[in-house]
RNA sequence: GGGCGAUUAGCUCAGUGGAAGAGCGCUUCCUUCACACGGAAGAGGCCACUGGUUCGAUCCCAGUAUCGCCCA
């Protein structure tokens, strides 16, 4: 009985929220944790909590609701675990830039107030995304909603940096690191974004110390700081400087005198004049071959990109330039260093140079190479069972291609700066004491760092300065109470937050409860697929891997699945500069939830960015509308008696339906395990439109519309049958439009999301029906070409002749007639030969041969021409294969399938010609 | 500069060592009782280029060109 019927027109909205709904008041989401299965769990990439759903999350969170809902169907205990990130530059300059309207900084606001005011703006906004989330359907256990500063996730965060600071793993430092002069902080090397520019390479004379009438040419770039050279380099064997190596050369506009050292790794002979400058301070190269030759280095820039006055006394700059150039930012400076350079006549030439300059991810400001104290994470220990996870297939990466990308990282990655000069995030879990340190402390001011003189308070350090990297840090889970030192109790916290990603890295584990070991972490860790973007292969899922290696010892997941990035139709980045964003909530208004996630999936092929063009998602929208017709349809024709045979007993088209059904749901499964998401909807959208609805609702009309037909009862049942198994192939990719077609008819359970995924059914499988199908479409499609070609409307119904060659096929067609004049609306005659005049005659495949009587009214040059294509074709590869054939290597060196094959072909296609030969001189005679 | 990937119908993309495929778009016909967000029939391709391996290459290999991405 078919409990009720369906609106003429499909309203994905009002389905999408009723569903929606639905599900989360059934807590269907959550886990079963009674259920005995195995357990499945997938951790959200945390998006950042006061971000909002673009398209690249929806492509994300597509992925993982297929295979969340898969699994889940599959009867797996599934766990999808939600959250947010705290993106800590991000969001503190989202709060920044509304306490600027306000005329307020967070300086004025001080360091507790502001963070309030931030936990407020997340409060307030955080949980748009995961609203955005729920309506695509994200089949997430919300009540497991987690967030990075979460207590417990700030706990896990405080254990992991106290058990990585005590075994030597975490360290602080006096580093060159990459520091951005507009958010004030340290970056991380790959925070930071490199760009191509139009550069100039400027030749400068260093005039030796002994001898003036003698100068090296030296190239750079960044010619403002030749003032913090503290040397020039030549390779040591380049035939040209081998008399200037141990001797000193005068630091340009300076009165310093630096030396001229040989350095193989740096100087690369043939870039610019073979002599490069030092400069250890400014340039991560150049630290580095400072480190190997004991080089003292000079800090000329402050920690807001500015000449600094006393980096600028320290380099003996001379006088007047140094008055100029005071507290003067990098642009500015460098003109007025080559203004000097030109009138000291020392600036020999200056040449365009393409190169990279570094940008702050967050900010897109240029950073500077910059020399502070900071923390890190010696990382090399952690890399090596990080790579070994993946070298030895412990963790796979699909598409197989990223791994040597992962792997290359991995193994020259360097030690991880996590300490950030900003306020919103997990402070670093270290104190120091005032008292032992006194004079470790720089307060860091417009006028540049001066000396903490005691008399500022904590509260006022706490804003903004600098510990020296000598300073002794107290590191602990919880806040000392005093110093185990001198006993004190003026203790004062490090200002310094950690990196997000550091939080982030720790996701897979600490948001199931560890460092607990709680019941979810047993259960569900370690996680089974983690599904993300490239773009974050190295910020998170390397960190992840190591971290969870490091303190769960297992990997934090078995497969990584990076799927592509979302561009415009033109291929371009989607920006809202750009203005080409495609706004994935505006796409589900428009064309439902559905449609998007059947269009993201079916564009899901590894390894190729997507470019998302409008019109593909207009097109699944029609599909959502096909398969709803189809519901509609068999809602009209459900009622009366049903019988359940089984397969091989039923009506033909039930037995080759069910046998593609079969064929499906094996693609379907297939493609789910394989990760080819872009598979599964080809091979669903196929099946749905061009076999189910196409050819086997078409099939089984005469029956259904028939009063008492003997077959109806059988028809009826495979209908449904097959219907609802379709409905929960396709749930994972259409939840919503697959819930409530399952609903409208009878079925047991509260929802389609936790009925079995189908399985094979390999007494489905029928060969037969299937070749005897392939003869019908054969005919039917040969039928409406030969009435196309005839100009034959639907209207007009003449009878239609088909005769077979072959004794097997002669029998099948004869079978076959009632279906082939129900679908051709004409009466099928094959027990008469095909009258040989006024009849249009085509081969139509499996040897059988259809004919159309000729209407009298035509124009036959038309019909002639196009016989004539068509024999043009064949004949053209009769001719191919004919070659082919006659050639004795061929025949030698060949598969004997092939050459069978080939010679098979070749006959079928000779026959093929007669006939329309034959045809083609018939109608020829006719039109003269 | 190093690495990776792409180049197939007008567009977006699958695909395979042995007859070039899909979706959208286009042309023509059709409001027939699930669906015009539909049905039917078509047109359209030296599978980037040049060599090589092979009986046979769009597919494998080498090189070239163009375009991406990552790293330096």
């Amino acid at each position: 009985m078919s409990s009720s019927q369906l609106e003429k027109t499909y309203n994905p909205n009002e389905v999408e929220q009723r569903w929606g709904s639905y599900w989360m008041e059934h807590q269907l989401f959550q886990p079963d944790l009674r259920n005995q299965s195995q357990s499945f769990c997938l951790v959200i990439p945390p998006p950042n909590v006061t971000g909002s759903l673009h398209i690249g999350h929806a492509l994300n969170t597509t992925i993982q609701d297929i295979i969340v809902r898969w699994r889940r169907m599959q009867g797996l205990k599934t766990l999808w675990v939600p959250g947010t990130d705290h993106a800590g530059i991000a969001t503190q300059n989202v709060v920044e830039r509304q306490l600027a309207q306000e005329g307020q900084s967070r300086e004025h606001l001080g360091r507790s107030a502001f963070i309030d005011r931030v936990w407020k703006w997340r409060h307030q906004s955080g949980d748009t995304i995961i609203e955005q989330l729920k309506q695509l359907g994200a089949s997430c256990d919300w009540s497991r909603l987690r967030f990075t500063m979460d207590e417990g996730l700030s706990r896990a965060v405080r254990e992991v940096f106290v058990r990585l600071y005590e075994e030597g793993l975490i360290y602080r430092g006096e580093r060159l690191i990459n520091w951005c002069p507009r958010c004030l902080t340290a970056l991380s090397d790959i925070e930071v974004e490199h760009e191509p520019i139009k550069g100039k390479l400027y030749h400068i004379q260093y005039f030796l110390a002994d001898d003036p009438t003698q100068f090296l040419m030296v190239a750079t770039t960044r010619p403002e700081t030749v003032l913090g050279d503290t040397a020039v380099a030549v390779h040591p064997e380049d035939p040209r400087f081998q008399q200037y190596i141990g001797k000193k050369v005068r630091v340009p506009l300076t009165t310093r005198t630096i030396p001229i050292l040989a350095d193989p790794i740096l100087v690369d002979r043939e870039f610019g004049t073979g002599a490069v400058k030092i400069t250890p301070a400014h340039d991560f190269n150049d630290f580095e071959a400072g480190e190997r030759h004991d080089l003292p280095r000079l800090a000329i820039l402050d920690f807001q990109a500015r000449m600094s006055p006393s980096g600028l006394q320290e380099a003996q700059a001379d006088p007047r330039l140094r008055t100029v150039l005071n507290l003067k930012s990098v642009q500015e400076a460098r003109a007025m260093v080559i203004e000097a350079l030109e009138k000291d006549e020392l600036l020999f030439k200056v040449e365009d140079h393409a190169m990279a300059i570094g940008k702050c991810y967050r900010c897109k400001t240029v950073v500077e190479p910059y020399l502070s104290p900071q923390w890190f994470v010696k990382i090399q220990p952690l890399a090596t069972p990080a790579i070994q996870a993946v070298e030895t297939g412990h963790i796979r990466i699909i598409p197989d291609g990223w791994k040597n990308n992962y792997l290359g990282w991995m193994r020259q990655i360097k030690d991880w700066c996590i300490s950030r000069q900003i306020w919103w995030g997990h402070q670093i879990p270290a104190w120091y004491c005032r008292t032992c340190n006194q004079d470790k402390f720089l307060k860091t001011s417009q006028a540049g760092e001066v000396p903490d003189d005691k008399s500022i308070s904590s509260e006022q350090l706490t804003m903004s300065c600098f510990i020296t990297p000598d300073a002794q840090p107290i590191v602990s889970r919880t806040p000392p109470q005093s110093c185990p030192t001198c006993g004190g109790t003026n203790l004062f916290q490090d200002p310094d937050v950690l990196d997000t990603w550091f939080s982030s890295s720790l996701w897979p584990f600490s948001t199931l409860g560890w460092p607990e070991n709680t019941e979810d972490f047993k259960s569900f860790y370690p996680t089974a697929t983690l599904v993300t973007g490239l773009d974050i292969l190295f910020f998170w899922v390397a960190r992840m891997i190591m971290m969870g290696l490091k303190f769960t010892g297992q990997v934090p997941f078995r497969d990584v699945y990076i799927h592509a990035l979302v561009r415009d139709a033109e291929g371009q980045k989607m920006s809202k500069s750009k203005g080409n964003v495609i706004d994935p909530l505006t796409k589900m208004r428009q064309y439902g939830t559905d449609a998007l996630r059947f269009t993201l999936a079916s564009m899901a092929s590894p390894g190729r960015d997507i470019k998302l063009a409008e019109e593909r998602i207009e097109g699944y929208r029609n599909f959502v509308t096909k398969l709803w017709n189809a519901a509609r349809f068999i809602h009209l024709y459900a009622d009366g008696p049903r019988t359940s045979n089984a397969a091989e007993f039923r009506p033909f088209p039930d037995r080759w339906i069910l046998s593609r059904l079969n064929h499906t749901i094996r693609e379907v499964s297939k493609a789910f395990e394989d990760y080819r998401f872009d598979q599964a909807a080809s091979a669903l959208y196929q099946f749905i439109w061009h076999e189910y609805c196409d050819w086997f609702i078409e099939l089984a009309k005469p029956c259904l519309q028939q009063e008492n037909h003997p077959d109806a009862p059988a028809t009826r049942q495979t209908l449904l049958e097959s219907f609802e198994i379709i409905q929960r192939l396709l749930h994972p990719v259409m939840p919503f439009i697959t819930e409530e077609i399952w609903q409208s008819f009878p079925h047991e359970g509260p929802s389609i999301m936790t009925q079995p995924f189908p399985i094979e059914k390999p007494e489905w499988v029928n060969a037969e029906a299937e070749q005897a199908f392939l003869l019908l479409q054969a005919f039917v499609n040969t039928a409406r070409t030969g009435r196309a070609f005839l100009n034959i409307s639907s209207a007009q119904t003449p009878s239609i002749y088909g005769v077979s060659t072959q004794d097997n096929d002669t029998a099948i067609l004869a079978f076959l007639v009632p279906y082939i004049e129900s679908i051709l609306r004409s009466s099928v005659i094959t027990d008469q030969a095909i009258p040989s005049l006024r009849t249009l005659q085509l081969p139509s495949g499996h040897f059988s041969t259809i004919g159309i009587p000729v209407p009298n009214e035509i124009d036959l040059h038309e019909v002639v021409k196009k016989i004539q294509k068509q024999i043009g074709e064949k004949e053209k590869e009769v001719q191919r294969l004919g070659s082919r054939l006659s050639s004795p290597e061929f025949r030698e060196k060949a598969e004997p399938s092939v050459i069978q094959e080939s010679e098979d072909r070749r006959t079928k296609l000779i026959d093929e010609l007669g006939i329309l030969n034959m045809t083609e001189q018939q109608l020829a005679s006719m039109t003269t």
